[in-house]
DNA sequence: GCTGGCACTCGTCACGACGGAGTGCCAGGG
DNA sequence: CCCTGGCACTCCGTCGTGACGAGTGCCAGC
């Protein structure tokens, strides 16, 4: 919350933003997330206790805005944080704010209530837009990340095989695969091999594992055995492509007066499947916590919004991603910590599947 | 195009209502959903060539309004189009406009390169948003209206059984059951039995069949063919919950002019699965056009919105309800056109499965 | 039953005045 | 050296005014 320890009383490391500077800069960030007003310097020493007079901390202001961390919309105007102001307040002047114990508790709640994967992320995607009151983005555990469970081979007819692949994560892919005939014997036999090779393993180890079963297989099945395998590796591979499920877009709406004529492009932004998951998938760590602001984006239509995102996953072991993008203007503390803990509490219930 | 021919020459039904009255409400709509901006009698005759002054069609208009199908937005300005003046002109005043057959290549093209359902699906939603510009919605094809065309049953561990339900529209429906342990050879029986007596039949069949199906096994193996088939009914019934997909939300922007502040209801009507389901779950016929205009939509979020939706299905049985929605000042002919083209070809694709 | 003319109603827009919020700067005090 | 109070200035937003134009309803005449 306070800043760290070690600058308590000395310079930070730009000589420029001393303590009481640091100070008006959060008050100014609080302040416009709360009013969504350009705030000026007299009502910064009313509301905060800063203990100097308006004149000074217009000084500090002009100062500031040198800087470049806030912004003035016209001469004799108040100020309103830039990017880069709001982002010194996520790295320095904030802390996550841990939501209280009856939030918790009916996060828990809600989520214990699911009953298979699709459900755990329709539950999430609510519940994100729910707490954090804005849009709410959600990755489904990548494929490669996970492990598999069991692969199942049904002969719909001899020469259209059913092919079912179950992850840890409680992800089903299935595919029809048309081959040449194959009878019940050996497409068993292919099935207790192929589970006894890959489960309990990485998708991503699963071609180098499998690369070689058709050659144990009596010359006549190797065709079908073959397009079988072809078929599984296809589904590993090249099924890496990632859904993202996201939610609470009518919150935009209560944005309106943020983004006056960008809604478009923000909206736009979303429907792009592409864009969302290039966005949740730069997030680097498991389950460490990702604030981009506005143009760090990298997306001119989403530069007037921010992404808070974290990693989540079993075992503290991230599989994907998932956030909430809200206007640039929002309430960091609080929407980290509420990613967060959602992401916590998502992980442990995947766990107990 | 031109109205009824049996009503060609005379009075409609209602006496005050006479061709020319027809001719002008057409023209209001039109030049409406063109400008939209108010039409007054001036720009009437001049855009038209009704053949007559503008005094003329002032009363003409005078009419209309105290009939209800249009509306002057305050004294002196030019008239609206009311819900009843465009349900008028979608009953009687208008044909659905065929798509150019360069048009109906594309769509063809477009939805013959998918690759299984959900593709299908994803695809006729992209499809239509980006035909009409407007909001697609495309319901999944119901379980319950579509038959079965294969079950599986797959032991995990003895104690955990996978069930699988695939049906004749490609949608694969899967679920654990936790159950008391059973052998291989019982539940290679019930597999057996299970596929032979519902492959083939109706979902909505499938209770009726299975019913007394636990008391042909043995009394041990009882409880878990049991929890088995309570589960295989729980899929077929309950999960007749039934899900939509939906896209070009962000065409919905274009139309700001259109709804000042009603943006944020129809964005979370949208988000209401059950909403959406409602709406085209009233749609009655199989390849009917349906169209569902401002109030008659019969949600207050949706009132400045219409809806433009068909069943569609293979065999010229409808298995789900696709559409359309967008501002009630929308392009009617344009939009039935593209909705009823896109929902034949969806229904050829599924043919083709 | 259609037409042209006329008076009337309003909404929109451009203009200008006004008030207020907020600033920057400067001289003075601790 | 830093903070403070005061002061002049800038500029936005609001409001009232007036001109304009689009559109209407009505009426008398053909």
């Amino acid at each position: 919350m306070r800043e760290d320890p070690r600058h308590a009383d000395s310079r930070l490391d730009d000589p420029r933003l001393d303590r009481r500077r640091l100070e008006v800069l959060r008050a100014i960030v609080q302040d416009y997330v709360a009013t969504q007003e350009p705030v000026g310097s007299k009502a910064l020493v009313e509301r905060h206790n800063l203990g100097v007079s308006p004149a000074t901390i217009r000084n500090d202001m002009a100062a500031l805005e040198e800087d470049g961390y806030i912004h003035q919309p016209h001469t004799s105007a108040g100020r309103v944080p830039t990017d880069k102001g709001y982002r010194l307040f996520v790295d320095r002047l904030s802390a996550v704010k841990p939501l209280s114990s009856a939030e918790r508790n009916a996060i828990h709640a809600f989520l214990g209530g699911a009953v298979d994967l699709d459900d755990v992320i329709a539950r999430t995607v609510r519940l994100l837009a729910q707490i954090t009151r804005q849009v709410a983005v959600v990755q489904y555990p990548s494929l490669t990340r996970s492990s598999v469970r069991h692969v199942e081979l049904v002969a719909i007819t001899p020469s259209r095989i059913m092919l079912v692949l179950i992850t840890d994560t409680g992800r089903v892919e299935q595919r029809f695969v048309e081959t040449v005939p194959i009878a019940d014997a050996p497409l068993a036999d292919l099935r207790a091999r192929l589970n006894a090779l890959i489960v309990g393993h990485r998708l991503s180890d699963v071609p180098s594992r499998i690369d070689d079963l058709s050659e144990q297989f009596a010359r006549e099945d190797r065709p079908a055995v073959d397009s079988l395998v072809a078929a599984l590796l296809e589904v590993v591979v090249e099924q890496r492509e990632e859904r993202v499920m996201l939610g609470g877009t009518a919150n935009l709406a209560r944005f309106r007066q943020d983004f006056p004529d960008t809604i478009g492009p923000v909206l736009e932004a979303l429907e792009e499947q592409m864009v969302l998951l290039k966005l949740l998938g730069e997030a680097t760590g498991p389950s460490t916590l990702t604030v981009r602001i506005g143009h760090e984006t990298g997306y001119e239509g989403l530069s007037s919004t921010s992404l808070v995102t974290s990693g989540y996953g079993r075992d503290g072991d991230a599989v994907a991603q998932l956030g909430v993008l809200g206007p640039t203007r929002m309430d960091y503390p609080g929407t980290m910590g509420a990613v967060s803990a959602v992401a916590r509490y998502v992980g442990r219930v995947l766990d107990q599947t």
